[in-house]
DNA sequence: CCATTACGCTACGACTCGTATCGAAAGCTC
DNA sequence: GAGCTTTCGATACGAGTCGTAGCGTAATGG
């Protein structure tokens, strides 16, 4: 998936004559360039510094990857491909093992220096935006839309009757669990543990209303019935 | 380690001689590096090309700002402090507006590719991220805790009894505010209007269970339903 | 007047960038 | 295996930026 995107499609026809690339220098290239950015930071990382690292030549990273942007993007976008969305018997305990998942991803450092960067700079890069999107928040929103159907499958929310006024709210979702989650971690550089996420779960799903506000944080927390359900895992 | 150190207090004493420094090359200089912000994106702002737009030498930048990190936070600091707060009569229009003046703010194209690269480098600068603590998110937090009381004195939440529980939902709910409106403008890149802020608090004070959202639990979620108070001027 | 500090300007070595070039290696087609 | 095509490693190169040093000048306080 990663190592298909390219400046250009030079080597992937099957009938292509000539050397083939080296498929072992695309993992190397990106697990230099993970660990460059664990290292040194996203700014203080240069290429040349990763083409040593992985043991190729600097010639190879630039006819691979146009430039340091891209590279990183392909090199954090293998870190969010272990998301998944087990199915955990309810909506609430869904969100929190995703959410945890998610927080124990952009925990480490190369996703933290590297993907913020890469979105900074993709504000003035629409390509880059664009590969953002494809390869590491499309594959995350349709975690939102995995638990969404769960959840109505469950009861838990109804079934939507306006298509378009349901992919706004996903949006909308998504865009409140994954910014909540970034904000927790870089901007407040806190750790989104699970006491956090089991409050933030309670905000989403129940809101600031004054039904929610439990003042006993002793007792269980919250009304939801998110109890680990023995789901086939 | 790329660039801890403070220069920033070598004339502060009154009594001080010596020539002062000069006010209008701060002013020159930040207006300057967020116009380079806008032409150029942080990857491609230099700070010899900063000195150039303000009219000053690059030396004078050199002793004033210890690098591109620190002067671009103290530039955009100056745009997040125009935001308030104003009384618009209830909790969910007090979010409502002061959400789409934050929102103003992070659309503008200096305040996302500069915000976003510092919180990157943040990640691995201690006293960087202390700086935009300090000047930026600090402030924003405080609306948070005035928007609290002003609910509270309307009866719309309750008081705590608990205060560090009280900090820790303060602080939950700041992450949530600005995490959303961050991810759906640079991320999602798509504007945080008014019909998405509408959502955004109706999600935020309500959640998304159907009992508390929706009158009807069967067919309408309350799709129709605008937000309570004089939301829209 | 004199000490002290800030300013503008120039110049400098060190570093990174992205590209070009070359010979050698690896695979496909015949 | 012969021949062609493409990739790879290594090196070199001009261009650009960085951060600092030096120097003379301007502005303020004692």
């Amino acid at each position: 998936m990663v190592g298909g995107m390219q400046i250009r499609t030079p080597a992937c026809g099957p009938g292509r004559p000539g050397r083939p690339r080296s498929a072992a220098a695309d993992t190397a290239i990106l697990a230099a360039t993970r660990e460059a950015l664990v290292e040194l930071g996203w700014s203080k990382l240069t290429l040349g510094d990763v083409a040593t690292r992985a043991g190729v030549a600097k010639t190879t990273l630039y006819r691979r990857w146009a430039g340091k942007n891209e590279l990183v993007v392909d090199a954090v976008a293998e870190l969010f491909g272990e998301l998944e969305l087990p199915d955990r018997g309810s909506l609430a305990a869904d969100i929190e093992g995703v959410v945890l998942q998610f927080a124990a991803i952009l925990a480490r450092p190369e996703a933290k220096s590297g993907l913020m960067a890469a979105v900074a700079e993709s504000t003035r890069d629409d390509a880059l935006r664009e590969r953002i999107r494809a390869s590491i928040v499309d594959p995350q929103k349709d975690l939102v839309l995995e638990g969404r159907a769960r959840a109505q499958a469950r009861g838990e929310l109804p079934a939507e009757t306006d298509p378009a006024e349901a992919a706004r709210t996903v949006d909308l979702i998504f865009d409140v669990v994954a910014g909540a989650v970034v904000h927790r971690t870089l901007v407040s550089a806190e750790p989104a543990d699970e006491e956090w996420v089991r409050g933030f779960t309670r905000v989403l799903l129940q809101g600031l209303s004054p039904a929610s506000a439990a003042p006993g944080p002793s007792d269980s927390p919250g009304t939801s019935d998110h109890s680990p359900g023995p789901s086939g895992d």
